[in-house]
Formats: structure tokens, sequence, C-alpha cells
DNA sequence: TCCGTTTATCATATCGTTTTCACACTCCGC
DNA sequence: GCGGAGTGTGAAAACGATATGATAAACGGA
């Protein structure tokens, strides 16, 4: 109604401009081998002439699928997420699927305002979930739904939940990532390493942490609960503020720091304000290293050292993942790691009374 | 098929539990007032027990409408374009309807490669395009296919095309954004004010160039070519880079410069940096003026005073503008611009020799 | 009692595909 | 010249909703 389809050809249309039934036109767009050679010639003839494209309604219909996946998570809000999406969005391109986005602000609660209709309503074939953290209640709901669900960079609330483990799951190796960070900064000839963690409750925080906690052990440097700082800042505690504001916290407290490792960039260009503001420069009195490799990492000044996450390749392969669950293609690895990379800028540097 | 929806419960079987008909049960759907109050609730009571959700393709099917908008654009490329998404993305959200995404990376050759395919299988509604130049081919094609287009951000490359006054456009005012900024530069007594800009040839640097020569105008002050720097810097002239590059070669041109407006944050970001390197601070012995208003002006350190745009406002409007044009309801305007407001922050201050 | 009007419900057609199955035709060997 | 295999084709039934016009019931007025 609405949209009056004036000039648009229909399947039929093509059927009786060559003189065949339909089905024969639909078995030529499906590529049916039974068709003779010219029959299909004929027919891929008109449908050209017609600039014929086959309804998608009508086919999704018929085929209970959609073509089309979801996705469900925390967006718009950093170069971060921004890179995951990108990764999806060009995978989706590419194998002509359809993305639609639901940002629900990472809440679980935003989330359960509007899953259960637009699953019930079958508008997506599989959903992606970027970092919202997951309860069992909804992840059995997926799973009686027989609807294909990949967790991109999960994250639990309390504890591992109990379905998580039957569920893909998709991340970066956060704490290898972090051992090699903190390793080239040993590396380099510091000993008093701070540690500018989010909160404490978050998996990726403790990852992270333990990441360094390996480092300093294998290195044979104590650990000490006093060079960590963590953030709790409300709503978000991986920002610039809440950079600055821990950041402070920390040297204040522990003024011999020599290198200081951050859970994100931002936090880490939050950080770098604190300390030009109290006259340590970077990298010559501090070394300072990022976390996420976003491109504010480079528009720092100096630039960051950080941890490169390969973002781009995780979103692609969460919609490779939801085309083999969707084929009811065996999967082999249900969980996948991505390996974290360091990039070295200028931000990291020896320490300031180092012998070497 | 591949989606066995095992336990998906359909308006007919609805119908049946009620002993209705299944006329009746859309009927109540769509709250038609022939439907008696007890009936109605009977009804309601069996959806809800069956936890019923209308299939989309089939109401698709009938209806030859899909619900759902698609964007065109660029994307993820820069905190400005994330804005605008976001505000669509929440009006979409907020009046249901879904939102699918199409990144051509601001190209018309990539826009050209997918749209008329998605056009053609109905995928969507109405089209949002952002930011993607257009040419008056691409725009007869969507007149004849009744499809609603609405062009956020126009950009167009050779002149105005000639189809483009009869299709709805939002755009920010940029030109009297960036008089607004000249103005207050000169009222903290600036005379010497450079133009960090973007290739002439686009739309957007031609109108802001024009606000900046509004000012000078309005205050006096003779425009001088030499004070005003263009960025054709390959693949992306609005970035960190080009601002360092082309803000360096104006400083060295123009060393008496004592306040520099750019058209975009990132590109100011770039400057400061150039002026840093050069050992000159920023306010004291320059100010800075940015535009956008993305996070990374916060991120600066000095933070950037800069224009910001109402780009969320403008991505919502653009949502309701397209639903306005689905329902046929007559629009009013059809080109609106967006008041852009002067945003003071910590980049710009009094010049040194300043008597005020 | 009968008829007209309103009200509530239903039977049926429709949207544009895919898919199944039956049919017709050719070709071949016996 | 007759069954059987192999090929192409088409009629008809889905898929799950909306929309239209018919029908049955209820009611009031003459």
């Amino acid at each position: 109604m609405i949209n009056g389809s004036k000039s648009r050809s229909t399947l039929k249309q093509i059927a009786k401009f060559c003189g065949v039934s339909h089905t024969t036109v639909s078995m030529v767009i499906n590529q049916n081998p039974r068709i003779s050679a010219e029959t299909r010639e004929k027919v891929m003839v008109a449908i050209k002439k017609f600039n014929y494209y086959p309804n998608v309604a009508a086919r999704s219909l018929v085929m209970s699928r959609t073509n089309t996946i979801g996705i469900f998570g925390t967006m718009f809000d950093s170069p971060y997420y921004n890179e995951i999406i990108r990764g999806i969005e060009m995978e989706c391109r590419h194998s002509n699927v359809d993305l639609k986005i639901y940002n629900c602000n990472g809440s679980l609660e935003d989330f359960n305002d509007f899953y259960d209709r637009i699953l019930g309503e079958r508008r997506i074939d599989a959903v992606i979930v970027l970092s919202v953290p997951m309860e069992d209640a909804v992840l059995e709901r997926f799973q009686k739904e027989d609807l294909p669900l990949i967790i991109l960079q999960p994250v639990s609330i309390e504890g591992p939940n109990h379905l998580l483990e039957k569920i893909p799951t998709l991340q970066a190796e956060d704490r290898k990532g972090v051992y090699k960070a903190v390793t080239y900064l040993i590396s380099l000839g510091h000993k008093k390493i701070g540690f500018v963690n989010g909160p404490e409750h978050l998996k990726i925080c403790q990852d992270r942490l333990a990441g360094y906690r390996d480092a300093l052990r294998d290195n044979n440097i104590p650990y000490q609960e006093q060079n960590v700082v963590y953030s709790h800042v409300k709503p978000d505690a991986f920002t610039m503020d809440a950079g600055y504001q821990v950041g402070k916290e920390l040297i204040d407290r522990m003024p011999d720091l020599t290198a200081l490792c951050c859970v994100s960039d931002t936090m880490a260009i939050g950080v770098m304000k604190a300390l030009r503001h109290k006259g340590r420069a970077v990298p010559e009195d501090i070394s300072i290293v990022g976390f996420d490799d976003t491109y504010v990492a480079r528009l720092a000044d100096p630039s960051l050292t950080t941890l490169h996450q390969p973002l781009l390749e995780m979103g692609k392969a969460s919609v490779t993942l939801a085309h083999a669950f969707l084929s009811k293609k065996p999967v082999e690895h249900l969980h996948r790691g991505f390996e974290v990379e360091l990039i070295i800028r200028e931000s990291t540097g020896k320490p300031k009374n180092s012998k070497k």
C-alpha cells in the first residue's frame, strides 16, 4: 500500500514473458541443474531485461530464513567497538547477508527489553552479542529457540555462567597480552610497575591483572597490592576521566613507580594527563602502556605503546561462525582466543636511572 | 529447514485454540475495533500463553513493507559518524523499526556496487544516505522506485546536483558555525587568524571557508589567501596526520598567526602536535579551534574549543523524516539546517600581546 | 411478524516465492 | 513397439500473515 510497487516485476511475469512456468524461473534463479541451458539462457535474459530481483519477504516466508543477522551490544561509545562492528559488517556484506544493529548500551536490562520480541518475530537468523553480560535465563531462551548465538568478548558479572560453556565465544587473549606488555617493560629495565585496572568484578579485568602477575612472577618481581588501582567510575570505568582520577591516586600513593600498565587507551591518556599536570614527563620519567590500540593511541602525544587486539578479524570471525551454525556445519572450536600484539610507540622507554 | 521452527506458534494455532477464525486473531493484533472486548481478551490471553509473535516475513509479504530502514554511508571511521548513527539507531528503536547498515566507505562506487540489488529485493523501506556523494543517475533510480531517500550531510563533488533540490536533506549550518568561532576569536583580540581547511572542492569546506570570510569581513579584517591552507591528504584529508602536515606548512609560512580555525577536531589535534613540536604553547602562544566536538576534543590536552553539531538530533530527525515519507505525510521543510554551537574549552585564549 | 441496521465473526483470496510430485517426452536396448 | 531410465516442465500446495466482502445474530421499530 504505502510502498506502491508500481513498476516491480515478479517471478510470474518473467515466466509469462518467457512462456514457461514460474517453477522453471525459480529453478533458474536457484541454479537447479535440471533446467536446460537454452531455457536458462532465455530466462536470464528476461530477468535482466525486466531488472527482476526476487522479493526477499516471500523468500523468507517459505524458507524461514531472513538472511539477516543481528548484533546486540555496546556501540558507538568507543573506537574499540567500532572496529569490531566494522569487521562484522565487512564480512556480512561479503557474504551478502544483511546486518541489523541493536544498541543495548552493554546492559542486560536494555537487552532484555527488546530481544524477546525481535527473536519472536523472526527478524533475524542469528545473533551476535557484543560485550553484554549474559545470564543463564537468556541463554536458555536462545537454545530453546534454536537460534544461533555468538558471544563476542564475553563479560560475566558474577563468576562463569553455567550455560556459557556450550555457547560459542570469541575473545582476545588478554592475559597473554598483558604478560607481553609487562615483560617488555621489565626488559627495558623497569622494576616498579603499576597497574591501572577497571572494576575487579569484570572478567576482562581479572584476566588482565592475572597477566600482569604472571609476568612479575616469571621475572621474580614480587607482586604488591599497593601498585594496583581499580577504577569504579560510573557509568564507564574505562574513560579518560576515570584514568585521570585513579592514575593520580596511584601516583600519589606510589610515587616511585617508573611504569604504568593501563587496561584501556583512553584511561592511559587520562593517566598521561594526570602525570603532565604533576610535572612528570612521559616516557622520560615514567612509561605508559595502554590497551586496545584504538586510533586515539596514535592521536596521543606522545603516541601510546599499547596492546593491539585483532578486532577486525574477531568481527569477521563471528559472522563466519554464525554462518557455520546456520548451516549446521560442525564447528571445530567452540571457544576461540585471538592473539594480542604489543605495539611499541613513544610512551615507553628505559627508566631514568637504568644501568642499561 | 535450517531454522527448524519447532516450537513456534502461528496465528492459526492461536485461532484454533481460541475457537475463532484466524481473521479474528489478526484483527485483535491489529487492534481492529470490530472485535468485542471479551473475544479480544480471550485471544490476548492465548497470545501470552503461547508466547506468540507475528512472523514479520509473512506480514512484509502482504503489506509490502519491511519495517526496516537502511543506512548507506561512511562508518566507523570517526566519532563524528558514530554520533549520527547512534541517533539514527535510537530513533529506530524508539519507533520499533529495524536498522540495517551498509558501509560504503563514503564512496559512490562502493555504493553503486550494492544498492541496486538491495533496493530491488526490497530489503528495506527507506534509505538514509550519510555523506556519500550522489549523482543524478542514482537519485533518479530512487525516484523511479518510489523509495524514500533522505540525505544526511550531503556532499557534492562537482557543483550542485540537479535532482538534489527535490530530495530531503539534513545538514549542519557550517557557515554560521565557523562565523561564530571566528567572531569569538576576534572578540578575544585576535586579528591574525588562520584557517586549516579540507579539500576545496568539497561543499562543506567551501561553506566553512565562507563562514570564516563572513566573520573577517564583518569585523573589517581583510581576507588574505596566504592565511588559508588546504589539506589534500589521501585517503582522508581530515585526519590528525593531515592536520600535522598542513598545520606545520601554514605556521612556517605565516608565523605571525595568533589563532587557527580548523575544519575538524582530529586535524586540530594534529595542528596542536605540530605546534608543540615547534615549541609553541596552546593557548598561550596560539589559539586553536576545532570542528565537530567529537569526544577526542575532550581527550586532547589542552581540551579543544570546538564547534558542536547536534549530530544525535540530526540522526534522529532523519529517521523521523523517513517515517513521514513512508506514510506519505506532507513534509514542511525539505531542507533542514541544524544550528552549530561553539563549545569553549582550554585551547583558546587572548593573544599574547593583547591590550585587553 | 417482518424488515432494516448494526455488530461480531468467518471464509476466502492474496502477497511472491520454494518445493514436491506427477506428467510428458526422448532415447535406448531388447 | 514396449518398458525403463533419464530429462525437462508445470500444477498445486505450502509459508503465515492481511484485507475484503459475506453471513449470522441481535435488536428495535413499524
